[in-house]
DNA sequence: AGCGCCGGTGGGAGCGCTCTCACTCCGTGT
DNA sequence: ACACGGAGTGAGAGCGCTCCCACCGGCGCT
C-alpha cells in the first residue's frame, strides 16, 4: 500500500451561501414572495417572479433544505432498504435491476435515494431509530421475509412504505412482485411439454414468499401434467450460485434418474450446471435446466439458460410510482400490484 | 397486471413528537442540558445526565435532524455518486463490492449513504444543485473518467470527496485505487511464463485511467519479455460483456495466432470465452485468458478465469475511512492510496 | 359613488435545535 | 476570612425557511 500526501483543498470555500432574505433584498420584493416564486405558487404577478428569478440566478442561490425540512417536515428522501447478507447484492443482478429502476424513476422527481443495508440486529435497531426521525418521506423494501418486522414497524409509523415482493398473499402494505407461481408453472410446463418426466426443482428460502411461490407453482404444474411429487425431487438452495451447487449435487445423488431441474434463480441455476458438469451430465441433452429472473447471466451460460423473465426494472420503477402516490396522499388505499413474468427459451430446456 | 386495493393504513400515525423542550421539562433541567446530555457533552452531572436519559427512554425521544442540521449544517449523510450507464452498474460485480465495502464501513458511524447514478447531463446538473445546497457531507465518486468535471465541482465547493480510482497519475483529489498496471504486468508475465508468445489484450474505455493503466502495464510486460507489441493484438472494450465478445471476435479476426488474451475486466473475459467458443477455441489450450477484477463470476465460468484480484470491497471501505477523516477535518492533506492487486491462478491461463 | 372581492404582497411567528455567554455554586489557595 | 477559578447550568439568540394573516389596491357590481 502505497500513501502519498499532497496539499489540501486550499480552503476554496466560497463565501456565505445567500438566504431568501437576499434574494428578497436584491429582487426588491419580501421574503414571502421569494418563497412563492420558488415553490412555484401561482400567486406571483409575472412582474415580482420575474425579478425574483434573476435574483436568484445572479445570487446562485440554493434553498437550504435543512431549513425547508424543518418547517415542512418533508425531506425529499426516500430510503431504499435490503435487509440481505452482502453475499446476495453483490451476486444477484436482481438488486441491480431493481435499483436501476428505482433510480430512473426517481430522476424525473427531485427526491434522493438512501441506501440502507439492514444485515444485523444493529443495524436493524440504526434504521428502526432513523425512521422513527422520520429522516425520509417513504421507504422502498426489498426481499422481504415472511417473518419481518419492519414492515409491521413502517405501517406503524404511518410511513408510506412499498414492497417488492410481499410477505404473504395477504399482505397488508402496498407492494409489487412479480406471478412467482404463474412463472414457475410456466417453466415447469415447458420442461414436461419437452418430455421430461422427472422435473426437480431447486428452491429459494422458503422464508421469502417468492420462493415458496415458484415451489407452488412447481407443484402446481407437475400434478398439472399428472406427475407425482416426490420429496427427492426438491433440494433447497438459497438463491447464491454455491446453494445451487449444492442443492444439485444433493439432487443428483438421491434421484440420480432426473432429466430436468427448475432452479428458482438463474445464479443457483449456474451453480447446478456446474454441478451437472462435474457429474458428467450434458444440458440439456441429460438434463434440462430452467432458472428464475433471466437476468444477465442467462445469456452468458454454455449452453444459454432458458429463464422465467420478471420485469424486475419496471418493478422497481413501479414500486417508485406507487411511493410517489402514497407519499401524496398520505391516507390513501394500500396497492397491490402483481406483473406478469414469462418464459424466455433458450438452449438449455 | 393485476391490482388490488385494500383500506389504507388507517392513520396509525401516533401524537406529535417530542421535542427537547420536552424532554427539559420532564427531566427538570433546561434545554442546554438536554442538548448537551444527548451530544454527549462532558461538562454534565451525572445526576443530570441519568434524568435526561430517563425522560429521553419514556418520551421516546429522537432529535429532529433537520433542526440539528440547520444550525450545525452537518447532513450525517454522505453520497455515492456512480456516473455510469445502468448498463455497467447491473453487470458489474465491482459495483456491488464496492457498495458493500462502503455501507460496511459506514455502518459503524451514524452516516447515511445516498446512492446517486448520474447518467446525463439532467442528472449531472441535478447532482449539481444538490452538492451546492450542501446536502451531503462529502462525496465518494467511482468510475471517473479522465475528463470528468464532477470532481473539480467538488473541488471549488470544499466539498469533502474521495474518489475511487483516479483521473491520471496527478490527481488532486483524495482518491483510493488499485495497483492496476502492476496488476496487468502480473498478468501478462504469468501468460508469457507459461510460453505464451502472441498475447493480446482487450482494453476498458481508455477514457477511464484505470483501463488506460491496464493497457500500460501490459505493454511493460510485453515489452519485458522481450515481445514486439503489435496494433493488432489490441482490441478495445467498454467493461461489459458483449464489448468482451465484440472485442474478441476482432481479434481472432485480425490475429488468428495469438494464443493468449489478457481482458481488463471478467465480464470482458466471459465476452471473450463465448467469442472463443463459438471460434472453436479452446481454454486454455488454444488461447489462454486472464481476467481482471476477481470478481464472483470468474469463480463460475468454464473454465474458471485466472484474474488479477482488486481488494474492491476493501476499497470500499478505505473509501470511506478517508472521507470521514475530511470531513472531521476539513482543510487536511489530500490523501491518496494505492492498493496492490494480486494474481489469482485458475484453469484459464 | 360605494361596496365587496380578489389577485398580489409584506412581515410576524415559529419549526427544533445548538451555541454562546452569563451566571451560580462549590472547593481551593492565601 | 476572602477572592479566585472551574464545573455545571439556564436562557437568549439565532439558523433559513414556510405559513398564515393582515393588508393594499383596482376591478366590477349594485
Amino acid at each position: 500500500m502505497t500513501r502519498t500526501d499532497r496539499p489540501g483543498p486550499g480552503d476554496a470555500r466560497s463565501a456565505a451561501r445567500p438566504t431568501v432574505e437576499d434574494v428578497a433584498a436584491r429582487a426588491g420584493v419580501s421574503r414571502g414572495t421569494v418563497s412563492r416564486v420558488i415553490n412555484g405558487s401561482p400567486k406571483v404577478s409575472a412582474r415580482a417572479r420575474e425579478a425574483v428569478e434573476h435574483a436568484v440566478a445572479e445570487l446562485g442561490y440554493v434553498p437550504n433544505q435543512a431549513a425547508r425540512s424543518l418547517v415542512t417536515s418533508r425531506t425529499d428522501v426516500v430510503a431504499l432498504v435490503v435487509p440481505e447478507s452482502l453475499a446476495r447484492l453483490r451476486s444477484e443482478p436482481y438488486f441491480a435491476d431493481v435499483i436501476t429502476g428505482i433510480s430512473d424513476e426517481l430522476a424525473s422527481t427531485d427526491l434522493q435515494l438512501l441506501l440502507t443495508l439492514v444485515r444485523n440486529e444493529d443495524e436493524r435497531e440504526r434504521l428502526t431509530r432513523y425512521l422513527t426521525a422520520r429522516r425520509v418521506d417513504g421507504v422502498l423494501l426489498v426481499s422481504v421475509r415472511q417473518d419481518d418486522l419492519l414492515p409491521d414497524l413502517l405501517e406503524q409509523l404511518g410511513m408510506p412504505a412499498v414492497l417488492g415482493g410481499r410477505r404473504s398473499e395477504r399482505e397488508s402494505l402496498s407492494y409489487v412482485h412479480a406471478d412467482n407461481a404463474g412463472g414457475a408453472r410456466a417453466a415447469v410446463r415447458h420442461l414436461v411439454g419437452r418430455g421430461r418426466t422427472r422435473v426437480a426443482t431447486i428452491t429459494g428460502p422458503l422464508a421469502m414468499e417468492a420462493a415458496g411461490a415458484r415451489l407452488a407453482g412447481y407443484r402446481e404444474a407437475l400434478a398439472e401434467a399428472g406427475l407425482a411429487p416426490e420429496d427427492a425431487l426438491v433440494a433447497h438452495g438459497d438463491f447464491t450460485e454455491a446453494g445451487g451447487y449444492a442443492a444439485m449435487c444433493e439432487l443428483l445423488a438421491e434421484m440420480p434418474t432426473l432429466d430436468a431441474v427448475f432452479c428458482a434463480s438463474d445464479l443457483m441455476a449456474v451453480g447446478a450446471f456446474r454441478a451437472l458438469r462435474e457429474a458428467g451430465r450434458r444440458v440439456p441433452g441429460d438434463v434440462a435446466v430452467v432458472g428464475f429472473d433471466d437476468s444477465v447471466i442467462a445469456r452468458s451460460t454454455e449452453p444459454p439458460l432458458t429463464s422465467v423473465r420478471q420485469p424486475t426494472e419496471a418493478m422497481g420503477r413501479l414500486m417508485v410510482q406507487l411511493l410517489l402516490d402514497e407519499i401524496a396522499e398520505p391516507g390513501r388505499p394500500r396497492r397491490q400490484v402483481i406483473l406478469p413474468t414469462e418464459l424466455t427459451v433458450r438452449a438449455s430446456a
